[in-house]
DNA sequence: TTAACTTACTTGCTTTTTGCAAGTAAGTTT
DNA sequence: AAACTTACTTGCAAAAAGCAAGTAAGTTAA
């Protein structure tokens, strides 16, 4: 089911500006890009993930993105006080987004890193790389 | 040659967060959408796309995109008072990046619009529309 | 040729958003 | 049971966005 819960009334019918709507800011990709790509999946993890961003502006963004059902709230299994939160159908489906302005800001932007395994498997093996993500498989794992 | 001029020392190395700093807003990525699929490439046409953005983030913007050579600022050849905007090279290949986002927003987003023949173009064949795009041809013409 | 209009801003101010730091209730750990 | 952790909330300051009016320089109309 589609939708999108606006911050205020949409002003355009435009698809593009319809999406900006919810991704047009500096934190939004960057908490889906933790989900979708590393093993970071709770509100400590996003909130070290090294941009600095801060708890209230966190907590908006994870609410718009599951009011957007982009993501998925669950409570964790072992522990009481903490929450998963995981990419919906819709949410992996951001994929090709955020790897084409990955790749955009590496061949453009300087001072710019992609982590050496998914640049190969972006250049190499794309659809594999789309695989692993649908499949909910970090595309690398760190020490949390 | 690659650049970031960001609004502040950038944060973070990820290419993602870089890219971020330049397009992370909601007025961005909609003036390179004019520069790029349609004729509206005057200060004018820009303000009057539909959106409702005001002058002064609209000139603040066009600076922003010029100080990344995402786009060039040109004299108008017949109106001593007009500029004409131009994507570079650069932001030319950010083309992808738009395609997916209006990808993304038609399949999931509700009210959203696409163009009928960008559409089309999208879907039957992706490499023709791009080859457009780098020659600079407008997609779809507007009354200016 | 001059008055009126247009263009791409700038300015001053208000509103909104971001961000900081401290606080909070409820769960976990020691 | 005390201390700590977790995901927030709160109050406030700073920054950004946005509004409306103004401006200098070029164009257009009379």
């Amino acid at each position: 089911m589609t939708m999108n819960p606006s911050r205020h009334e949409a002003r355009s019918a435009c698809a593009l500006a319809n999406g900006l709507e919810l991704v047009g800011d500096r934190w939004t990709l960057l908490i889906i890009r933790d989900l979708m790509f590393s093993n970071r999946n709770e509100f400590g993890h996003l909130l070290k993930a090294g941009e600095g961003i801060s708890t209230n502006i966190l907590t908006e963004r994870l609410e718009r993105l599951q009011q957007y059902n982009v993501i998925k709230k669950l409570p964790h299994p072992t522990h009481g006080k903490k929450f998963i939160y995981e990419l919906t159908e819709q949410g992996l489906a951001l994929a090709p987004v955020l790897i084409e302005m990955v790749l955009w800001s590496h061949n453009n932007l300087a001072d710019t890193f992609i982590p050496p395994s998914i640049h190969q498997m972006i250049l190499d093996d794309r659809e594999a790389l789309y695989e692993k993500v649908r499949s909910r498989e970090p595309l690398f794992i760190l020490d949390l």
